[in-house]
DNA sequence: GCGTTCTTCTGAACCGTTACCGTCACTGTA
DNA sequence: TACAGTGACGGTAACGGTTCAGAAGAACGC
């Protein structure tokens, strides 16, 4: 009996308590309320259940009946790849998962479709068996989010603009760049070469002008960018060249730097807008016998380890807190709606900063 | 009318179809198949599903009907924080979830509860609504793990052991580690302390005997390990201390170098598990003066970017190749069962490996 | 002896969807 | 006019659970 019912299909609630010759609640019970049963009776079920193979309540018939799917979902960075060669990214996704794991729920990350399929594009949000949205610095335009916004569902987005109605943690990424800016222009830097990583969706490998900056699709980059604009002053900024680059890579820094040099050797400081970049940055100025930071200063932005050990000047943002701050806001929803949090910076000034050199008045380099 | 059914509960695809006054398949079908009906209709469908807030078919009770999840459920190293921080986990992380969304398939990764709550530490694992399973490197007796063999759903292990009927991927750590082992032979070093990552679920940082080496519930730990016991043969091997740190940070590399190094003043060689490990070998050595390779050769093993950057002596394996692979097998499941992938691995000789300073033969150095 | 309470278990109503098969109107053909 | 073929839509029955309001019987107090 038991063998044939394991062999024709797999046991379900049902047809366990058939053979046992007990209601489904009893057996739903004896998975979920041990209190609302006798023990022996429990011991029979669970026995029983092991021989007919029957391995425990199905996740989703559950989360149908109990409207909870015991899982968040995250929209990240369409270009996954990059994503996880990102240590600012994994930071945050290290702080999230960490949260989750800790509320006991999952963590769902949704596949991004490629645009070009576009009637699915975004099907696999609608598909998403999730209880809320975490949404990762994913460009203002992208139809995920869309799609996610659409699910009536808590919803809390990261390092990406505050929206109305909408949870939201972050940094004060213009606010710091434009400290690092100040810095840069305590040392006496004039003549600056900005790297950034993508601005929008598509590949644009090159010299950036202010109304591409301003037009951005990219929340982070676009306020970093800001930032510096603010520190240098609009006149001043107009004469900054900034590159983008599309894959966010050591080599992608490097080869900015070397596209900023070529145009312009007189440059006296590189900044770019992560860390990553600045790395490749350094590569670029090792490989050209350039010093730093005495013939050319760099600077980056995140403040991951690596960065940390060889002492770049850089903003160092709380990329963990950032992924745990949301995964609170999401699970502890409860009080007043629309939270926003941002979280502190700090600048960190290391050894890959100092005085500009100044062509026509020497002295100047020893201050 | 639509009001009304909006305020008092969420509008269903049968709320939906008797405002339409159709059947809820029609509703079903503009949905998910359009050529079944007229276009006029499914307009008029999904207008007044707008209009009612209706946000589409409900993916749980989609999933409880078409018995699946669009998901694949990932069981990670238990201590989330530091697999987050280990590059090679990143790696196959990536790749894994690269796979998975070219296949169009989600993400989840289950929640590891404590040990602590005992009844329940597996339960995140029941409640997983996804359609199969990785499980990546986790020990040996871990209790999720076990949990997820429970469930009629494929699997794919990956970095642990090979298992009856289990899909596999994995490299060969332990000949990979028995050339690298090799390569320090070569070299004549004979002195050698070893750093290794921790090699069981309770936290035993300091020297490890071989009894503990064959016991550890963390496969690559131990193959690694036996694989260095391969290449300097087993009465060598004896005399080599080994130093277990539970951490897997930089920090933990440097302290397990000053324990190796306080013990054995004259070792000529740090071979560590991982790159990781090396990394921290490698600053523990700076802050002591000494050189490497002319005073001491250090060695790891992942083939991490940071590493390549500054020629680190390591194997290099590809970790990203690792998740493609086990998303492949758990996908693409097709023909006969239990197929078991090696990925190859290359050995990386770098700028921190050179022949063992011999104290009674100085002209060997030169070698 | 009788009402009360507790424990243990049952019945039936959902949860929101999709698969399967049937129906019905309409068209073209002989 | 009859009939097969086709396109568009409807009805019914799962899918596998959870939950709540009780029923049946035992234990208890007075």
């Amino acid at each position: 009996m038991a063998r044939s019912a394991k062999l024709r299909r797999p046991a379900t609630l049902a047809s366990l308590a058939a053979e046992l010759g007990v209601s489904r609640t009893t057996v739903s019970n004896a998975y979920n309320r041990p209190d609302q049963l006798s023990p022996e009776l429990r011991q029979r079920v669970l026995e029983t259940a092991r021989q007919l193979g029957y391995p425990g309540p199905d996740p989703v018939a559950r989360s149908l009946r109990t409207r909870q799917a015991g899982a968040v979902g995250l929209l990240f960075t369409e270009a996954l790849s990059y994503a996880f060669r990102d240590p600012a990214a994994v930071g945050f996704l290290e702080g999230l998962a960490l949260g989750c794991e800790e509320a006991g729920q999952g963590l769902l990350m949704v596949p991004a479709s490629p645009e070009a399929d576009h009637a699915h594009t975004a099907a696999a949000v609608h598909r998403a068996a999730v209880d809320g949205f975490v949404v990762y610095s994913v460009p203002d335009d992208d139809p995920h989010f869309a799609a996610v916004q659409q699910r009536p569902l808590p919803l809390v987005v990261c390092d990406q603009p505050i929206l109305e109605g909408v949870d939201h943690v972050g940094i004060d990424d213009r606010g710091a760049m434009a400290g690092l800016g100040g810095h840069l222009i305590e040392l006496g830097h004039r003549r600056v070469g900005v790297i950034c990583m993508r601005l929008g969706r598509d590949r644009n490998d090159g010299l950036v002008e202010v109304a591409r900056q301003h037009a951005a699709h990219f929340h982070v980059q676009r306020a970093r960018l800001a930032g510096l604009q603010d520190a240098f002053g609009p006149e001043e900024w107009s004469a900054v060249r900034v590159v983008e680059r599309f894959d966010h890579t050591v080599e992608s820094g490097a080869s900015a730097a070397a596209q900023l040099l070529d145009h312009d050797p007189g440059l006296s400081a590189l900044a770019a807008t992560s860390d990553i970049l600045a790395l490749g940055a350094l590569e670029e100025l090792r490989r050209r016998g350039l010093r730093v930071p005495e013939d050319v200063t760099v600077t980056g932005f995140d403040g991951i380890p690596e960065a940390e050990r060889i002492g770049l000047t850089t903003v160092r943002q709380p990329v963990r807190e950032k992924g745990r701050a949301a995964s609170r806001l999401l699970l502890e929803r409860a009080e007043g709606r629309c939270r926003s949090i941002s979280l502190p910076t700090e600048l960190m000034i290391g050894q890959t900063s100092g005085p500009a050199k100044v062509a026509d008045a020497p002295w100047f380099s020893g201050l």
